[in-house]
DNA sequence: ACATTATGTATAGTATAGTTTACATTTTGT
DNA sequence: ACAAAATGTAAACTATACTATACATAATGT
């Protein structure tokens, strides 16, 4: 929809989590890296179903993992 | 991407916020009617950003609007 | 009974999320 | 220095969220 109001904090939580990388958070979220490349880059946000799947993937909220900045 | 495991709370949340309308609830998120009609039967699950701007209509945190049963 | 407002359904079109393939560059380990 | 793994970028394609328009039905008020 809207531009490009949303940020996360996914990078860090990578390295938070053993240092897991691009493809292994695509595994684990079941999606390609490249969707993973993309969100973490901010090119474009997630659906919510794959927002609660990364969530998870961290033990996360959505909140914690991704924040909105009002347009 | 996947199916349908996305359900929602937002018939009850409208009706507990002064009998809010569809029409009501889609000018304060920001889309069309047609869009609430489709979420709120389920149709088709929001982008993380219009869930954000739904879930914030409501003060709400996304998760106590939106449910993930994963598949 | 009538008008009005709210909701359900449908369909075609637009915008964007996600895939696939491929290759370039950076980082890490030996 | 070299190989291998991780990351960045790009382009064409598919899937789906969202819009726009239109009309039908249900609910509410007078």
């Amino acid at each position: 929809m809207g531009k490009d109001a949303i940020s996360n904090h996914i990078r860090n939580l990578r390295f938070h989590h053993d240092e897991m990388t691009q493809q292994q958070l695509a595994d684990k979220a079941g999606v390609t890296r490249q969707t993973i490349v993309a969100i973490e880059k901010g090119n474009y946000s997630p659906s919510l179903e794959l927002a609660f799947r990364i969530a998870r993937v961290f033990g996360k909220s959505i909140e914690e993992v991704f924040q909105y900045e009002d347009g």
